[in-house]
DNA sequence: CGGCGGACAGAAAACCTTTACTTTCCGACC
DNA sequence: GGTCGGAAAGTAAAGGTTTTCTGTCCGCCG
């Protein structure tokens, strides 16, 4: 593949002057001279090396998405919203699905660190795992010394997001839709305990709740996996607890489409015999039988504030932590309480 | 951050050796020599800079993959595939959203070029557009000479893909096992014509209709975007035409499951008065009420074989296109035609 | 007419690794 | 004892780019 010293040489000038052409530098040169690089680049199909340059500037123009799953709509709802941003900038994403295992994300760090990339975006939540913390805290500081930038959309060992949302309001809001429709027995399907945004959700479900004045009986609160298994796994945990409950409140979306399928299969009708209210609003949730209730995250947003901050620390800026709003969204899988 | 000359200036030998030491080198160094190297690579925390390595090797171990949308569940299903071959080979992956915009494509192409990236999947169908392919042969052209691997898992201008599927045979199988059901007027939501994949799953719609010698009304045929609102455009063209049908085929899942949402705000109840059918079996199509028939095609599979090809022609081993098998799966929403 | 500054161009160093080529050393063999 | 060979270590070049530092040339001012 061509390099720029060829092109120098087939334009008959030096590869100063021809890198400050195809570079685009602030540095003067002849329009005759620029014009006579410009056709050789050209005619030699020349495409400069980003390794080259990159090594010279110690940074390369991607960034990297730590995600749990890229096939979770959560997920490639966020990574798209940094793709767009990132793609407007010049730069590249590179995506890392951790399935949630700490190892998995260490290596993925360590890789994206020694590709010097620009940016390191961490979507998901943070993992409650002392141990992997420790390196992976290693990897963060190594790659800040490098001058690349880390942000995190979520809540992490190392505190809250840089971009994020308030999941305890969040959740608290939708308890609120919830006995403002007459529930009082909410149950809670809390997700993992081990991930932090699942406990900042857990506590918005007890906010609002005393919010409301009502009190938590814990065995209305069933910890599971974060997707659609875990939601069908919860409703059967709650149905063998053999606790009273009209509604079901679920961390995320994918917990609450589990439930319905469950419910369904039980014959339970739902909102009929029971309300169920997910949180999120991936796209999905609008297609469900009976459409999902839910609470909306500006996901692709996030994806794309998550990229901005990164790059105002990558110029030295604040990077301010920013929190979005969110928004409960009733659709047909929450009603009045039965009997009401 | 660490440089290997700092870990060989701590461990008191020369670059070389410590050179050989951390890249696992077949060449003999003693024990105690080792030790020391690891010993300082520990200390100062070393993590190899990929871009030197990548500017000596010209090439680095990354693999683009170029889809149409990481948001669309058929694409992030063969991005996991890929990812998931790609971890364990110790590869990075970046992922690109074209939205099926060639400038986009291309301006893809020529970073995953710049960046000298060891291998690029084209995951999404090629466009028929002349002037904007005639570039991105350029640059594949490019690619390759650099040593770079180049895979199509989709039908493309230059031909069928490395790894992909019977498109044909796969929609002339749901046509047959339609027509078994005692379907004969089967409509046919056809995509965008300018996709190439779309033509080929066009082409097994009249394949599929020719084997069961039922002729073609032109009329069924409706070309549509490739997303949700296709689907629901596609249905109200069909009404607006007033042809008569009690099947409707669809090129792709997100069609159908558009086509259902239309049909059930029209008050058209599927299967009973309509049958309809998807192709591709995304992960939320059994989640759709009624569940979606569909044709199954292996996604992450192929993801994961197109990473395998992509090695197996950087080493110079042939990489001869497979065919992987599909299947049909019939699930609620087709039905026997009714009045039979 | 001497000198100065601006516009333009080039030479060379630096970024970090890997590896082909040397060098050194030591034991073994004739 | 001299030589050969192999193990272990080192030297230095190369890979492509950017950028600092030097020049050169020309016009203009005093």
């Amino acid at each position: 593949m061509a390099s720029i010293t060829q092109v120098a040489k087939l334009a008959g000038v030096s590869t100063a002057t021809a890198s400050r052409v195809v570079g685009e530098a602030d540095y003067p040169v002849s329009l005759a001279t620029r014009e006579r690089v410009l056709a050789a680049a050209r005619e030699l199909d020349y495409v400069p090396n980003a390794l080259a340059r990159g090594l010279l500037k110690s940074t390369v123009p991607i960034v990297g998405v730590i995600v749990h799953d890229i096939t979770d709509p959560y997920f490639n709802e966020v990574v798209r919203g940094v793709e767009d941003a990132a793609n407007a900038a010049g730069y590249l994403v590179i995506t890392c699905s951790s399935d949630r295992d700490p190892a998995r994300q260490n290596s993925y760090a360590r890789l994206l660190r020694s590709l010097r990339a620009a940016a390191v975006i961490f979507a998901g939540s943070g993992i409650a795992d002392g141990e992997a913390n420790l390196e992976l805290e290693r990897h963060v500081a190594g790659m800040r010394e490098n001058g690349s930038a880390v942000v995190h959309l979520s809540p992490h060992a190392g505190g809250p997001p840089d971009v994020g949302v308030d999941n305890v309001a969040g959740i608290a809001a939708m308890v609120a839709a919830l006995v403002e429709l007459g529930h009082e027995r909410i149950a809670f399907l809390a997700g993992p305990s081990a991930l932090l945004v699942a406990r900042e959700r857990l506590t918005g479900y007890r906010r609002g709740m005393a919010d409301a004045r009502l009190t938590v009986d814990e065995r209305l609160i069933v910890s599971t996996d974060f997707d659609r298994a875990g939601g069908a796994v919860g409703v059967d945990e709650l149905l063998a607890r053999g606790v009273e409950f009209s509604a079901i409140c679920c961390a995320n979306d994918l917990l609450a489409l589990g439930a319905l399928t469950r419910l369904a299969e039980l014959g339970r009708a739902v909102p009929d015999d029971v309300s169920v209210a997910g949180f999120d609003d991936i796209s999905i949730a609008a297609l469900s039988a009976p459409h999902l209730s839910t609470v909306r995250l500006p996901l692709r947003e996030m994806g794309r504030r998550g990229f901005e901050n990164a790059m105002r620390k990558l110029n030295g800026e604040d990077g301010a932590p920013q929190t979005l709003p969110t928004q409960v969204v009733l659709r047909d899988s929450t009603a009045r309480r039965n009997g009401q």
